[in-house]
DNA sequence: CCTGCCTGGGTTTTT
DNA sequence: CCCAGGCAGG
């Protein structure tokens, strides 16, 4: 350690374990990297890049794509102190902003104007929802949301309209969900968005599959500029985007140059078709060329407890790939247990610990956060943050671009820059009021539909009453004017003509109360945005479209959504709430995870299977493994849900953290574990020894399964002659079924009963029928 | 065509 | 509880 002739720089490999230089410098060739929480992923990444520029690799020959901006950011930032600024170049950033920016290059081989729109989910459901309307359909039948994921679903399996239509397995789901035409609003949504020039979310990884699938030169033009290719949270990919990274590094000849990094544990994304298969098919997929694998198993984040638990908690999980997460930093404090009586006493009692644990151990406000399962949670918190006088950040929930002040004026710039946009003129066509209402609207609809134009086209030549005709012409005048400036004028000046020509400036100026007066804010702080868009001297995706214009702002904010637009920078020293979703990939000193009770945290919407149980588990894993010296896990046993008051049993996550790493709390004394400590009772019942009790006769019979192994079949699937479980009386067989239709009733016999015969409503019945 | 009341329905996580 | 959307009255 001489430095008094430092002739190398300080080599940033040193800061490296045995594990990951390795992991950093094998950059040839296929390699996996399995990281566990805290083992230094993120470093090992960027040292990998450094590494390859070092090394000779041009920036812009890297692609590494990450899941939030927000890593994407970090990591170049970390990388820039490095290399330098040049860094700057490499093509780093979420899958759907990078990909967006490669079709906007590539639109014109695909149908698309190279400005095309991004349909927010938002736009995703209203279109959806004008489809439903046009066909006739009962929309409490047809629910936007749930075929907006069925829609989501087909495209990341990459099936199109016409393969759904002949999808048997796929038809008859949406029968039996009661939505035989699921198909036809598909096929419509599809030609819509098209014709709209509008890509949503699956469309910028769906497109670009497509793209490289049917332009080989396109293809051959990317694989050759993307030398080295990796990919952050692999294990939170779904099949579509491991379908491209594969269609830019498998293919003949090529060097596999690539480079995953995961951890199956932390698999959280599930729900929008993440699947850990992805691992798995990695190593099959590059069996043949010589898989490095290298496993992070340090944890340098958190004490000796805190890993130990979390390594109980996931052991519950099947299917996983083996690793042993270990820590050095000393046994540390033991966990925390807050049981409470209500939500309200939850939110009260989680700031009276902070207030303690900040004086305690000298805590900064930064150093903690709250994190919930969901969003709606934050509430009680904040309410009890502000009045113990601690400041907090909020993260999630609606961001700045999906406020309705702004995502007002965002579409009528989205309409000038594209007036195909059918989702942005539906927006600002009446808004504000100009006497442009629902009657007007559907015949314009109704002559785009037989003309097969766009809206923005119809509405001109719709035959309409005087007024309504005036009003119209104003509007086409407004967005036609602006749109003949669009491709010179700076962004800034144009948003602000708009923003008072559409009357919408005029109309917030209007609103005098607290909330038309934050409205108003929002709405200029957008437009201050668009100015230092235009001033700014930004370097970042600067060869797809290196002007000022309005096109390119709106390509700027579209993917972002977690963005913090305008940081309050003057107070960073505040405490974090967020979702556990949110919160993957940071750390805090004490962590507390709140809300564990049976059908929040776990979800109820992913209790029914064991897919969902694990999920939730590794949700949890993830939750608990932020912490670097204090968790606090809490749960009350009423809370308000839906206007409510509703009981909530502890949830099974806590059970599963050991005794031994518990902190004994006054709420967990010995003289308390007794019946009526719902978390003990719980423990017992998962334990198998159930608590008798000393009052009352009501006996305790023991499912015949495992409840969360049980899935009930619907009662329309049961038939005579099946085997079938029942939770409580066991396994049976259907001897006879009657009654029709709303009515049926069967006669089963369970062999293990005094009474064998038992007659069941099936409409009523939990049965799983077994095979 | 607009406003305001009312009802009924849904309630997870995010790019 | 909170919202979007339907409907009646202006």
């Amino acid at each position: 350690m001489s430095d008094s002739v430092s002739q190398r720089p300080p080599h940033y490999l040193d800061e490296l374990n045995e594990v990951q230089r390795q992991a950093a410098t094998a950059t040839e060739g296929p390699v996996l990297v399995i990281a566990g929480p805290g083992s230094g992923k993120t470093r090992v990444l960027t040292y990998r890049i450094a590494h390859l520029i070092e090394k000779g690799t041009a920036p812009w020959e890297i692609l590494a794509l990450t899941f939030t901006n927000k890593s994407a950011r970090e990591m170049k930032e970390r990388i820039v102190k490095v290399v330098g600024q040049k860094a700057s170049d490499i093509w780093a950033g979420t899958f759907h902003s990078l990909f967006a920016r490669i079709l906007r290059v590539e639109a014109k081989h695909i149908g698309y104007p190279s400005n095309f729109t991004i349909y927010d989910t938002d736009d995703t459901k209203s279109l959806i929802n004008s489809i439903i309307k046009e066909l006739n359909l009962d929309k409490t039948v047809y629910q936007a949301n749930a075929i907006k994921n069925r829609i989501s679903s087909a495209k990341s399996s990459l099936i199109t309209p016409k393969l759904y239509m002949n999808n048997a397995e796929l038809l008859t789901q949406d029968k039996q969900a009661k939505m035989p035409l699921v198909h036809k609003i598909y096929a419509a949504y599809v030609s819509r968005c098209k014709k709209a020039g509008a890509m949503d979310f699956d469309d910028l990884l769906y497109r670009l599959f497509e793209l490289l699938q049917n332009h080989p030169d396109v293809a051959k033009k990317y694989r050759r500029k993307f030398k080295y290719v990796l990919v952050d949270e692999f294990q939170d990919t779904n099949t579509l985007q491991y379908a491209i990274v594969k269609k830019l590094v498998l293919y003949p000849k090529s060097p596999r140059n690539i480079c995953v990094v995961g951890d199956d544990a932390q698999s959280i994304y599930a729900f929008r078709g993440a699947t850990i298969q992805n691992i798995l098919d990695f190593e099959r997929d590059f069996a043949d060329h010589g898989i490095q694998t290298f496993k992070l198993e340090q944890n340098y984040r958190s004490t000796e407890h805190i890993v130990q638990a979390a390594n109980a908690v996931i052991s519950h999980n099947r299917r996983q790939i083996q690793k042993n997460i270990w820590s050095h930093k000393g046994e540390g404090q033991k966990i925390k247990i807050i049981r409470e009586m209500d939500d309200t006493g939850e939110g009260r009692r989680v700031a009276d610990t902070i207030v303690e644990q900040k004086s305690r151990y000298h805590l900064k406000n930064e150093d903690i956060a709250i994190l919930y399962r969901t969003n709606a949670q934050s509430r009680i918190f904040e309410e009890y943050l502000r009045k113990f006088n601690l400041p907090y950040r909020v993260y999630g929930g609606l961001s700045f671009y999906q406020r309705k002040e702004v995502k007002d004026l965002v579409a009528y710039l989205r309409l000038v820059v594209n007036p195909n946009d059918e989702e942005a003129f539906r927006r600002s066509i009446n808004n504000p009021k100009r006497g442009i209402g629902g009657t007007s609207l559907e015949k314009v609809a109704s002559l785009a539909g037989q003309q097969g134009i766009t809206l923005f086209e119809a509405l001109k030549h719709v035959a309409l009453p005087k007024r309504t005709r005036h009003a119209a012409d104003g509007f086409i005048e407004l967005i036609t004017k602006a749109r003949a400036k669009a491709d010179t004028a700076n962004a800034y000046e144009l948003a602000e003509t708009v923003a008072r020509k559409s009357g919408l400036l005029d109309n917030l100026r209007k609103d005098v109360s607290i909330e038309g007066m934050a409205r108003l804010e929002n709405f200029q702080a957008l437009l201050d945005g668009i100015k230092s868009f235009v001033e700014e001297d930004t370097l970042i995706d600067t060869d797809t479209l290196p002007d000022k214009t309005l096109a390119s702002y709106l390509q700027n904010i579209a993917l972002l959504t977690d963005f913090d637009s305008n940081e309050e920078k003057n107070n960073t020293d505040v405490i974090t709430l967020m979702s556990v979703h949110a919160a993957k990939g940071l750390e805090f000193k004490s962590v507390f995870v709140v809300g564990l009770e049976k059908e929040l945290f776990p979800s109820f919407m992913s209790m029914g299977t064991i897919e969902g149980m694990d999920e939730e588990r590794r949700l949890f894993y993830v939750a608990i493994t932020r912490a670097e010296q204090f968790l606090t896990l809490s749960y009350a046993n009423t809370r308000y849900r839906y206007g409510k008051m509703k009981m909530n049993e502890p949830s099974v996550f806590l059970t599963e953290i050991p005794a031994e790493a518990v902190e004994n709390t006054s709420y967990s004394r010995r003289s308390e574990k007794s019946e009526y400590d719902p978390l003990e009772r719980q423990r017992a019942k998962v334990s198998g020894i159930v608590p008798i009790r000393k009052r009352g006769t009501a006996k305790f019979t023991k499912p015949k399964m495992d409840p969360s192994k049980f899935k009930p079949n619907p009662p329309a699937e049961i038939e005579e002659g099946q085997n079938v479980m029942h939770l409580k009386f066991g396994e049976g067989r259907v001897v006879k079924i009657d009654g029709g239709a709303d009515n049926r009733i069967a006669t089963i016999h369970f062999s293990g009963l005094a009474q064998p015969e038992k007659r069941i409503m099936l409409r009523f019945a939990k049965l799983q029928v077994l095979d």
